[in-house]
DNA sequence: ATGCCCGGAACGTCCGGA
C-alpha cells in the first residue's frame, strides 16, 4: 500500500500537477492539505477518474484538507475534536484499505509569539488529546500532513535564522514530542536518521528550491501497527521542480497491507 | 533593514502563507 501526503496550495491552481503526479506515482491513498476552496469547487469528478474515493473538508480561499484513496472510504471526523464550533478546515479522517488515515493541516503560528502561535499550540494539545485516544485503539493508524513542525535543527536549512520562527521555537517542537512520546513514529526520519538536506518545502522566494534552502515540515507518523507494518518513506522532490509547482513536494510512504 | 514569490478575492491591492 503507498500512501503520499502533500501541500498543494490550492487544488484549483495546482490541479494538472497532482492529476499528472497521480497517474505517474499510482499512490493508493493521498492525503491532501491547502485545498483552499469549497467542498463543491473541489475537481472530485477528475480525481475519481483516476480511480480515487475523496474525502473533502473545504473552506473558501484557506485550508481545506482532503483523503483520496482506491479503496471503500468512511469518514470518521471533518474537524479535529475538543475545538467547539472551529471553523478552520485542517483536519479530516477515515477509515480505508484497513487503515485509519488523518489529513492534518497545522497551523503555521507566525507571526510569534502572538496569537497565531497561541492558536497552533492550542491545535496541538487538541491533536495530543485526540491522537492518545487514537494510539490506544490497537489498529494501524495514519497521522500525515503539513505539520508546520521542523522537528530538529537537521531539519532546517538555517536553524539559527529560524530559531524563532513558529516552525522551529522550543514550544513548537516541545508540542510534537510530547505527541510522538506517545508511541508514534515518523515515518521519514526513523528510515533515513542521517540525511542531510532531507526537505519536503522550498519557499518561492529568493530561488530557495534552486538553491536547497529548505524545511522538513510535511510528516507520517505511524501507531505501533502502522509502524510494524512500515517498509520505505521517501520525499519524492519531482513535482516541486515543474511549472507552476506547489512550494511543498509529496512525501511517501509504503506500508507492507 | 526589507522584500523577494505565489494564490485567492476581486479588479485596488491586500491578506495569508512559512
Amino acid at each position: 500500500m503507498k500512501l503520499a501526503t502533500w501541500n498543494v496550495n490550492s487544488i484549483k491552481a495546482r490541479l494538472p500537477n497532482v492529476l499528472a503526479w497521480l497517474g505517474e506515482a499510482q499512490p493508493d491513498i493521498v492525503l491532501l492539505q491547502e485545498l483552499k476552496t469549497v467542498e463543491e469547487n473541489f475537481p472530485a469528478i477528475e480525481i475519481e477518474e483516476l480511480g480515487y474515493n475523496c474525502a473533502v473538508v473545504g473552506q473558501k480561499s484557506y485550508n481545506g484538507v482532503a483523503i483520496l484513496s482506491k479503496h471503500p472510504m468512511e469518514i470518521e471526523h471533518r474537524v479535529l475534536p475538543g475545538g467547539g464550533d472551529e471553523e478552520q478546515a485542517r483536519y479530516v479522517e477515515a477509515f480505508t484499505g484497513g487503515l485509519r488515515v488523518a489529513s492534518i493541516y497545522l497551523p503555521h503560528g507566525n507571526p510569534a509569539p502572538g496569537e497565531k502561535l497561541d492558536y497552533k499550540l492550542g491545535w496541538m494539545d487538541r491533536l495530543i488529546a485526540h491522537a492518545a485516544g487514537l494510539i490506544t485503539l490497537d489498529e494501524p493508524v495514519v497521522l500525515a500532513g503539513d505539520y508546520n513542525i521542523c522537528p530538529t535543527d537537521a531539519d532546517v536549512y538555517d536553524p539559527v535564522g529560524w530559531a524563532d520562527d513558529a516552525l522551529c521555537r522550543p514550544e513548537s517542537r516541545a508540542k510534537f514530542r510530547t505527541l510522538l512520546w506517545q508511541g508514534w513514529t515518523e515515518a521519514l526520519r526513523t528510515l533515513h536518521p542521517d540525511q542531510e538536506h532531507l526537505y519536503t518545502f522550498w519557499d518561492y522566494q529568493a530561488g530557495a528550491w534552486q538553491r536547497d534552502n529548505g524545511l522538513r515540515i510535511d510528516h507520517f507518523l505511524l501507531s505501533p501497527q502502522a509502524a510494524d507494518l512500515l517498509k520505505t518513506c521517501e520525499v519524492d522532490k519531482g513535482p516541486r521542480g515543474q511549472e507552476k509547482a506547489s512550494d511543498h513536494t509529496p512525501v511517501v510512504c509504503e506500508l507492507d497491507i
